[in-house]
DNA sequence: ATCAAATGAATCAATATAGATTCATTTGAT
DNA sequence: ATCAAATGAATCTATATTGATTCATTTGAT
């Protein structure tokens, strides 16, 4: 288990505050998440130093669990688990990451060209997996990337509405996903 | 072929430019879609307008596609691509939908009743695909659903972006949705 | 029970945005 | 070439929001 300070639970909640009305002012924030103004003000001063400070935490999630997952040395089955389960477990990054990422909003910060980086790295993982005669070669490796990310963020918006229970998730994904994606 | 008159373009390039940038002002969005501030509010003097006209375009071309598809009576996979087929049709309607749908914003306007139905309609659909052998049973029905609308939502931000050809789009869906949810 | 740290409520100036209007210019059909 | 419709640029007021500060109250550790 690699160490590492978990994320202010006050600035996951006003992540997920943001994911459910993007327009909110940083009041309606800030009530949604039930604190004052002044508090989330003490937490980051400005809007942008929160969306910052969101991108650079969920940088730092994914590396950890891309690295836990060796995506290019582990069994192809064993590293497809590893990621889901690391993402299932830091479900408001994934799900602020997911439901905040615009491709045009590239031109921002330091943290930019790292997302870059993890499409890349997902291409890869899938690539592999074609190469080794696991996934098909029907679809691209970057759909099948895109198909991922997309059925796992599907299934957590699912069941922050209540649609699906957090205990099905992980096995949906490797039923739906994997019998979808293999050879 | 079902008449009905199309969607104002602009009114789509409007809902594209929001889903690229949420927070965007009215200033902004006119920008970004090649008109001027006066042009936009002419179409929708308000911005509520301009997302109330949204929902309720959308709800007439989700009935559409939903009626043409025959989701209670076609075979499971006429009924399936017909549904894929009509959603790739209207892309920005549904890229819109689905990118700005959140529950929390169910307390609006006279369209938010419908969204619920639509739900239901598809959760019925793959219901009846289990019913008849054809879906697997180990996933709900909503499970299915969500992930159907997720993954097809995923090929189209792919594909707004670059990642993956419009032409492999159906063929995509049908090949990881079908052998992923099949029995 | 005491005291420091954290929080909430309220306020404030500066700025941004929404909604609306005006007028000059451009476009397109004939 | 003419003329009506459509558009763009600019302006304006009212309101909302931001970023920042103050002060009283609450909380939590000791």
């Amino acid at each position: 288990m690699i160490k590492s300070e978990a994320t202010d639970p006050l600035l996951l909640a006003v992540a997920m505050a943001m994911v459910d009305n993007p327009r909110a002012s940083l009041l309606e924030l800030a009530r949604a998440v039930g604190v004052s103004k002044a508090t989330l003000y003490r937490m980051c001063p400005t809007r942008d130093n929160i969306i910052e400070r969101l991108f650079s935490e969920s940088v730092r999630q994914f590396d950890r669990v891309i690295a836990a997952a060796e995506l290019d040395t582990a069994p192809v089955t064993h590293a497809f688990r590893a990621l889901i389960e690391g993402h299932l477990n830091h479900k408001e990054l994934f799900v602020f990451v997911s439901n905040t990422w615009e491709p045009q909003l590239l031109e921002t910060s330091d943290t930019e060209h790292r997302w870059a980086e993890f499409e890349a790295i997902f291409d890869q993982f899938f690539l592999r997996g074609q190469q080794e005669g696991f996934f098909r070669i029907d679809i691209s490796a970057a759909a099948l990337s895109e198909l991922m990310i997309g059925m796992l963020s599907a299934l957590m918006n699912a069941e922050r509405s209540g649609r699906i229970a957090r205990k099905d998730m992980l096995d949906t994904m490797e039923k739906m996903f994997l019998t979808g994606a293999q050879r």
